[in-house]
DNA sequence: TCAAAAACATTCAGGCTGTATGGAAGCGAT
DNA sequence: ATCGCTTCCATACAGCCTGAATGTTTTTGA
């Protein structure tokens, strides 16, 4: 019995495939210690498959990466709707960042294995397409910021550290308490 | 002519040489990408000589970030001795750091490689062990400054991610100037 | 229905890591 | 001084992985 499907369905069934085992592998092993043979053996496909849809082991690294900011991004745009003031706003979009970079293997691979394996700029660029913006829109209707331009920017890659490095913090099973409350405190006095 | 030198020397050296050639390959072209037989040729040695001297790569290049952490704690030091108050003692402290952090190289050993090879419990024990209750005090000193223990703790890890992100802002040939303006703003804002 | 293209599988070459084995040089005791 | 022992280092080997090249099967479109 030989199933016909369409090649669109095929490709991104295998796509899929590949990515999740991809996923699942280099949040447990680590992008070094995982192997391609293993990707693949998971994935249910060979070899040759992931060198179809990937030029490399990075280029399958770099299209996960992508997807998870997205899928990051949109968790934070779903839950800062409901703005009343900034500073709330601005509060309601770092609790969404906390619980969205709780999925485990979210920390590892956006904040250690990325950087890494991408480089910053790389990072960078992903950060920028995706809710890079939201941030510092959201800073500089803080009344007490009156930064804008290259100001603005820098601030809002520095606060977007600090909740980077809150996030790491929690991950592992460590609590988050002390770097949440303390990181809700400086934001309050820059309003 | 046979030099005739003491296993301490000859130990001392080949270890200084394999270390030297790490690091600059480790910083021109990554972690990941350098190979054994790369560094042991720049340093004139053979491959035996760096497993008789380290238990594998990652153990080489974690004497290498232990050496690099140290170097920039010593550098701090020196440089945030004569204190007046406590905030221009933790501004020049800042200042320090950056200059200390301009040094090549090494923003990709200490903020983007070392936190993937070594993991980021392993960085942490690092910092903690050079220079990390250095910040932790500075903070304490500051006026404004009301928190203890564990919330202590949070907002100095906050405050270094600041720091270590202008950093990274820095490296590259990038003007580092908004980012350094814009924390040392921050800073006088908790003073 | 049939050629072309896409999707996937298999094979191959090169390199790298870590270990095991071997040799040379220093060290301590006699 | 020399002899066993240890330290230091070099060489050889086995296993694995990556990426490219080459084959095979399935789908597509005419």
């Amino acid at each position: 019995m030989q199933e016909r499907r369409s090649n669109a369905d095929r490709r991104q069934e295998t796509r899929a495939a590949l990515l999740s085992a991809a996923r699942a592998l280099f949040t447990e092993t680590g992008y070094a210690e995982t192997g391609t043979p293993e990707i693949v053996a998971r994935a249910g496909v060979t070899r040759g498959a992931l060198y179809h849809h990937f030029a490399d082991k990075r280029a399958l690294f770099l299209a996960l990466i992508e997807a998870e900011a997205q899928a990051i991004a949109a968790s934070i745009d779903a839950a800062s709707l409901d703005a009343t003031d900034p500073l709330t706003a601005l509060r309601q979009g770092a609790r969404a960042y906390f619980t969205a970079m709780q999925v485990p293997g979210r920390v590892r691979l956006m904040l250690i294995d990325g950087p890494s394996v991408l480089g910053p700029d790389e990072m960078r660029r992903i950060d920028a397409d995706t809710g890079g913006a939201t941030l510092r829109e959201g800073l500089a209707a803080l009344p007490g910021v009156t930064a804008t331009g290259e100001d603005l920017a820098a601030l809002a890659d520095l606060v977007s550290a600090m909740f980077d490095r809150a996030a790491l913090a929690s991950a592992g099973g460590n609590d988050a308490g002390p770097h949440a409350a303390m990181l809700d405190s400086l934001l309050a006095r820059l309003a």
